[in-house]
DNA sequence: AACTATTTATAAGA
DNA sequence: TTCTTATAAATAGTT
């Protein structure tokens, strides 16, 4: 796509390659949210440069639900890894599991509050859930519109200091 | 980059839009190989489609170790740039900072679903947080729904079968 | 940061 | 699904 043919090989010009870099890095992220958008797909990528700066994309703007979700798939991977940890005894080790079981405890909630996973609760964990939930949102939605209201008001404030310097200029804009 | 405009939303026909998911995806897994390699980036890219399907790339193939990077970057980079510098990956020190560092953003996260602390949120992530227990809460009531008729068809079920049973048993009382 | 000649990606059609 | 092809889009090299 462009005036010459790419060799897909590390560019060695340090400036074509920065160059390069910025240009295709956008085209990425793009084509990622355009995925996102025209096929609801949930994606999530990651960009590192050269020098460890970071590029991200993510649908709904959410990588870490997108991650979690990641690793639920690599099961497997995971209780690999935290079957080498507790076979290897140190001083960090108690205090490390009990991180451990905290966050799973915490990331199965997650998961209810997304919807997701409800197989295994009862009618009455449901019906906790649910108003959770509602109120949770009726909190959120009064919050939201408070939000709202305040900037209203705030632009409405500045909009009325603007209209009088105004009126304040033209006058003098008159007596000149 | 074909024969029509492409706008930027959902495609509502599901035979195109799955085709489009086919086309788009190998062409976004492509590119993010060439920027990895052209540009010598570290590269991780995640796609779920609509039905649950997982595609990935990753530079090197090495998923795991983005999205360490990825969460150092993220959430612990000071602690530690402060503790570590001679620590390799899969250390406990590092594996700890993570693990903490996920459960902070865990908690936060859980608080927003309780609709508590909303006020470090932005409009943006308002909507974002808006949307997610909206949609949250419709699976779950269609989950609750679903599991009601269940229970209601089961006993309906159980209550049929009682009622020949007595039935039967009553004919043969007659009969002796 | 713009421009433009080309290459590349892909939407629609077969 | 796979291929073909017309066209839109991305971008390499240039200014």
């Amino acid at each position: 796509m462009g005036r010459g043919r790419v060799q897909l090989k590390r560019i060695e010009n340090k400036i074509n390659r920065q160059v390069t870099f910025s240009k295709r890095r956008s085209g990425l992220l793009k084509k990622a949210h355009e995925i996102s958008v025209l096929c609801d797909a949930e994606v999530g990528l990651i960009v590192f440069s050269t020098k460890g700066k970071l590029f991200e994309y993510s649908t709904d703007s959410c990588m870490e639900r997108i991650l979690e979700r990641y690793e639920r798939y690599s099961y497997a991977e995971r209780q690999l890894n935290a079957a080498t940890d507790i076979e290897t005894p140190g001083s960090w080790t108690l205090e490390h599991a009990k991180l451990k079981a905290r966050l799973e405890v915490l990331q199965r909630n997650q998961k209810h509050y997304a919807g997701e996973e409800l197989n295994t609760l009862s009618m009455k964990e449901f019906q906790n859930l649910e108003h959770q939930l509602d109120s949770a949102l009726k909190h959120i939605r009064s919050r939201k519109n408070q939000l709202m209201h305040e900037s209203i008001s705030a632009l409405q404030k500045k909009d009325k200091a603007l209209q009088e310097q105004n009126n304040n200029l033209s006058k003098q804009v008159i007596n000149n």
